[in-house]
DNA sequence: TCAATAACCTAATACGTATTAACGAAACTT
DNA sequence: AAGTTTCGTTAATACGTATTAGGTTATTGA
């Protein structure tokens, strides 16, 4: 029907018009670009409009498809409503049982529920080079407020965050003052495991820690060795640490020694936990039957090497993950909205009676 | 000293700034904020400032710590090196498992390894509400591009920024003409396991598919059928739905019909194979003893209820996870980059071989 | 020495929305 | 009728960065 030799010059958006602005909505209304954000924003200004002017502009607005642009709204904010989330190793691991899979999950969920985004930053995915940490740290400040997450922390680059009143908050307990953190309650959770041991009638037993000095592993060791003084525990020779070396015969002396039970902690690798049950099954031991065991923390999914004989769970406490992420969350906006008085919370662990320690049964 | 009547008002951020800006490192260095602009971003307008001017402006950017705002960089028509990741569940499954972590990790690596940060928008987490999901869709804008993910996708939000040449990739086939994806060649390597029954001697098999019409599940049921009708295996009555009923009552009528092998899908929550699993045990059934069972896709983590007497892998296929998240994060970087031209991959799945199948036993 | 060129930098503006101070008009007081 | 409130709206500005046109000074050419 018409003729085919000129079409017109189309332009680059062909489909109607760019999006629609708030000052397009003003101009089909007849008012300014101001009412109109107040109209269709303005609920908490206080600021009243016309009812008349109101509906005007909302049918001009939905006349014409309008959506707020996030960008520029979150610009005007002054903040851009994302919350960063910064891990000493990779937010996903690959290689490592996702221990702390969990926290990330309270993360999501409360930063969902608080319309928050999260950046994740990826700085810390590549070599352990200490000057790129630094750098990676620095984009963090890109968000409204960061968490920090991992065994072990660079404090330098941190430092500085904190002076400059950047709002951030560890999960993790720290030692460093006037920072920020959620914990668990390590001491007090791992006092109560000895006690129980004790109270089951054991008197000697072997303490197996990380070999490092993060502050999870020196509280378990704290309230194992608090536990221990307050219940009866003998105290000498507690507390030793992995070494790398051959797992087997350690669990072999203790045994001549009439160790009757073995308390150890679960960290992002499990590297203690694996090694011990490993042991234990090439022992050929059983628990409780032969050995009771303990363990100061959840276990990262299934243990790859699974304690044999054992039906339930591992005795110990669990670590309540999800909730330090929520509750870091939380914590995060009271800063970034409040106050710079800095909070922490100690949330408490909760007891897994489980199926691996009973009476003692001196070896050999 | 001062009265109390009229209290300063007090700015809310007293110590220090928080955030400096380009305008601070403007002051301390002496230049325009323009200047600093040029310096930290400009090497591609061909501006060319003087080395002596360049030098104070970086050493004065990074004493103060410096970081752009990425939503003001969006807001001025630029790039901020963010990737946004979009799932349509949340990201961190909590109840179900973690059948699609892979990918995040590949999206993580990749995204890493091109110095591009993630934003996680948490908007699908609540509610399955169709509002709050639009609004949330919108806000992937504050990232330069963004990756979505999940099962099933609400279509009209994202035609929208379709419509505004906003880059995306799914993470999944799509049917929409025009968008981009990365996706599983899940036809094919279906097509492969029913081959490969065959080739075993069955000829009676089931397929039994998740009740609703994901891409995913579309795509392997049609390659079940091609594989059938090429191989020999009967096609009548071949694909059945779960229904939320008695898994098990669907077993004994199967093995009643003669069937001797019976493939299945894992999906997000892996409720088909969870539940086949489960019913194959309760009735005291082996693989492939007495039933051999092929699987198309990755199963998530261990499954709850164990194959009985299965020692290795469950047969069928696996998902390239990893590699769809990093095919996903380099072809939204080339949208991004590149012009418009939507692009899409279908990645190769790789047979299982595993310990489910063999020969057919007819059973009763 | 004066104009032409180059080198370097900045003022101005745009992006789209939120907020506040202020203004005109209408409705009340006395 | 002049002054006071109240109401409804808008002008102005802020948020932080990117970009472009243009201005100032130094350098060169004749």
């Amino acid at each position: 029907m018409s003729d085919t030799a000129s079409p017109p010059p189309t332009p680059p958006r062909p489909a109607g018009r760019a999006k629609p602005r708030q000052s397009d909505i003003a101009r089909a209304a007849g008012v300014s670009q101001a009412t109109v954000s107040l109209v269709l924003r303005g609920a908490a200004t206080g600021v009243v409009l016309a009812p008349e002017t109101r509906r005007r502009v909302l049918s001009a607005a939905e006349e014409l498809g309008y959506v707020p642009d996030p960008v520029a709204t979150r610009l005007a904010a002054a903040r851009n409503g994302m919350l960063g989330l910064y891990t000493f190793s990779t937010t996903f691991p690959t290689d490592v049982a996702h221990s702390y899979y969990p926290v990330l999950v309270g993360v999501e969920e409360e930063a969902a529920a608080q319309g928050q985004d999260l950046i994740l930053f990826t700085g810390a995915s590549r070599a352990a080079d200490p000057t790129s940490d630094a750098a990676a740290v620095r984009r963090v400040r890109a968000a409204d407020g960061c968490l920090f997450f991992g065994r072990h922390v660079p404090r330098d680059p941190i430092r500085r965050l904190s002076e400059d009143g950047f709002p951030f908050v560890y999960i993790g307990r720290r030692e460093e003052p006037g920072i920020s953190y959620v914990g668990a309650d390590y001491v007090s959770a791992s006092a109560e495991v000895a006690a129980r041991l004790a109270a089951l009638g054991h008197r000697r037993v072997r303490y197996l820690r990380e070999n490092d000095d993060a502050p999870a592993s020196t509280d378990r060791e704290r309230g194992v060795a608090d536990g221990a003084r307050g219940s009866g525990l003998e105290t000498d020779g507690l507390v030793e640490r992995t070494d790398g070396g051959d797992v087997e015969a350690r669990l072999a002396r203790w045994r001549d020694e009439g160790v009757t039970a073995v308390i150890t902690e679960e960290t992002d690798t499990g590297a203690a936990l694996s090694g011990l049950t490993a042991a234990v099954a090439r022992a050929g031991l059983s628990c409780p039957g032969d050995l009771s065991l303990a363990l100061l923390g959840t276990p990262a999914a299934a243990p790859a090497a699974p304690v044999p004989g054992l039906a339930g769970a591992i005795s110990g406490f669990g670590v309540p993950m999800r909730e330090m992420g929520r509750a870091a969350v939380r914590l995060l906006l009271d800063l970034i909205e409040g106050g710079p008085a800095p909070r922490s919370h100690l949330l408490a662990c909760e007891p897994v009676a489980g199926a691996t320690i009973g009476p003692p049964h001196p070896g050999r």
